[in-house]
DNA sequence: CGCGATACATAAGGAGCTTATATATATCCG
DNA sequence: CGGATATATATAAGCTCCTTATGTATCGCG
């Protein structure tokens, strides 16, 4: 790993540094099996889901950057699977809601208390002092990812329309 | 986000805290656009042989956690697209080692600058005090990696041959 | 009302994975 | 040494999940 200390001074936090860890943690973790096989995409739209409440089609691809047929057809999936039902929106005569059901509330707990399973004696095998480095840094890698989300959004609203 | 203080008393890192955090984070960080757009195991394939070398295709198997068609497929479209070339092993008439070509060490190095572009901004929009926490994370994630890498080889040989 | 904008769906095509199976070379053992 | 078995890779068929291009219905506004 190359220090962190920067060439033009700066202290902290490396670029490459992140990337590569991060890369070599996601290679271990986007693969882990889960019981039933959802793509990153799938798990994104049922987490928005359950923490926002039903939401247009629209309102997902924006936050999910995937084209909109491709969002479409993901819900239609979906809703195949029983996972998510379309409701039309009494507001809106064009617009759908897409709700989530039981089973796609399940299916997201079942993969969560997965990942819970698999993690959790690794976290154990880690000191007390790794543990605690990691959990100090998830709120600024949350702020991180807001940060880059907001610059998406901007990015976007310069672009189009 | 859930407080740090586990049920059952372990302090430190929270599995549920840490795969939420991840998320996020990578519902922004999977999709960074790259000008060449490359799908995950790709790069991480490119990643192998830029740090490592040529390889059997093998050997690339047990790293990525692909199929074994999958990857001689993913070797084809790369020799296709000229980033890699396959040659012979010497040592071994059924094996092919898969080296990097110049213009596939040049993809990998535009995709790392293009992330750099990327983060770079938001790092800068960090406090001192949050770069300083992902900074110290950084090592412990890796390890947290290495571990769930060995788990999973170690499943791999109880369960095939 | 009618026209542009918006929300979603459909169609066609390609990437990238899977399992099952084939082929060539290596290795081991009597 | 020769044949059985194991190993390294390739091919085939099929599915998921994305893309771009385009179609259709509804909305809102002058």
């Amino acid at each position: 790993m190359t220090p962190s200390q920067r060439a033009d001074g700066t202290t902290g936090l490396d670029v490459v540094d992140l990337t590569t860890a991060i890369e070599n943690f996601n290679r271990y973790y986007i693969r882990l099996p889960s019981v039933q096989q959802l793509s990153f995409t799938t798990l994104s739209v049922l987490d928005a889901l359950v923490s926002g409440g039903p939401k247009r089609l629209t309102e997902l691809v924006r936050t999910e950057q995937i084209s909109q047929p491709g969002l479409t057809q993901l819900v239609t999936r979906l809703e195949r699977d029983g996972l998510v039902e379309r409701r039309p929106d009494p507001a809106d005569g064009r617009a759908v809601l897409v709700h989530l059901t039981e089973a796609g509330r399940a299916v997201r707990q079942a993969r969560q208390d997965d990942r819970e399973r698999h993690l959790a004696p690794l976290i154990a095998r880690l000191t007390p002092a790794e543990r605690e480095a990691i959990a100090s840094a998830l709120p600024a890698l949350t702020r991180l990812a807001e940060l880059g989300a907001e610059a998406e959004a901007e990015a976007r609203s310069r672009t189009e329309r």
